[in-house]
DNA sequence: ATCCTTGCAAAGGGTTTGCATTAAA
DNA sequence: TTTAATGCAAACCCTTTGCAAGGAT
């Protein structure tokens, strides 16, 4: 568990944020959907189907907020809509994606790799390289056994 | 030289598309701009200066035309537009970014390590991966000069 | 009581679409 | 001459914003 309520609160009151209802209605959307990149619309619906109405508005808005405390992270898949996840290690780093082309899934996988990458990249451009974000585009196994082509 | 005419009038004649005015003039725009990551917007303005004026719905439809046609690789920085650039190899495949997060600068880096990690992670995931886009966010030597904290 | 947050509706910005007109082939 | 492409304006979708009402500390 990642998500300390407590250590939230104190963020929150550093800032003068207030821990509404609706904002933890919202970070609990996300503690129960790990997994998943929601949008904004995902989580509204979500909310909705608790009978938990939130104005959308409010949504945007707590979505940027978390995401500036960096408790989400936001991510862009190229679907016209900015998506976001828990931001489940401390430091806001490996977001690496296989994307489906055939059905749009959206698998994680880990990397190590990539930090070696990083470094002979910062090194020979001489570019402070502070995040990451890598996305690969292909066919899923599930994908690739329905369409042998 | 990579983006040659008479191949592309051949490729328009087979799929019954018309090689217009319209969209040679957006074609020469990215030649003449082969290291610039363009808007649609940016085209507009560019071919209005030019003072031959193009609607920008034409624009728009003929950039993804083109994407379509892998003349263009669509790219998406999170600045809230699509940007295309040319593409310049045959293979639509190493699109890779170092975007500076102070001055929004984007620079273009040559790979060769990610294809070996293409090759690790589709053997670790069974992903059949087709291309992949990566993305560096940090700072660049400019800004690191301006700002030493 | 203060100041932040909410909800609604309107506005915004990028992109797409319908339709009559124009122009490649 | 046929069929696709253009240009304009309206429509669209996601997101942001203004403002009055509500609520946490």
């Amino acid at each position: 568990m990642n998500v300390d309520l407590s250590n939230l609160r104190q963020k929150f009151r550093e800032r003068d944020y207030k821990l509404t209802p609706q904002r933890q209605i919202i970070l609990q959307v996300f503690i129960n959907n790990r997994d998943k990149h929601l949008s904004a619309e995902d989580v509204h619906n979500i909310v909705r189907q608790q009978s938990n109405d939130i104005g959308l508005a409010t949504v945007y808005r707590t979505l940027e907020l978390f995401s500036e405390l960096e408790i989400l992270q936001k991510i862009n898949f190229g679907d016209g809509r900015s998506r976001y996840e828990i931001n489940e290690t401390s430091s806001p780093h490996h977001h690496h994606h296989l994307i489906c082309l055939t059905c749009g899934r959206v698998i994680e996988f880990a990397d190590d790799l990539l930090e070696d990458l990083e470094t002979i990249i910062a090194k020979n451009s001489n570019f402070t390289i502070v995040d990451h974000q890598v996305k690969f585009y292909g066919y899923c196994q599930e994908c690739q056994k329905h369409c042998e082509d």
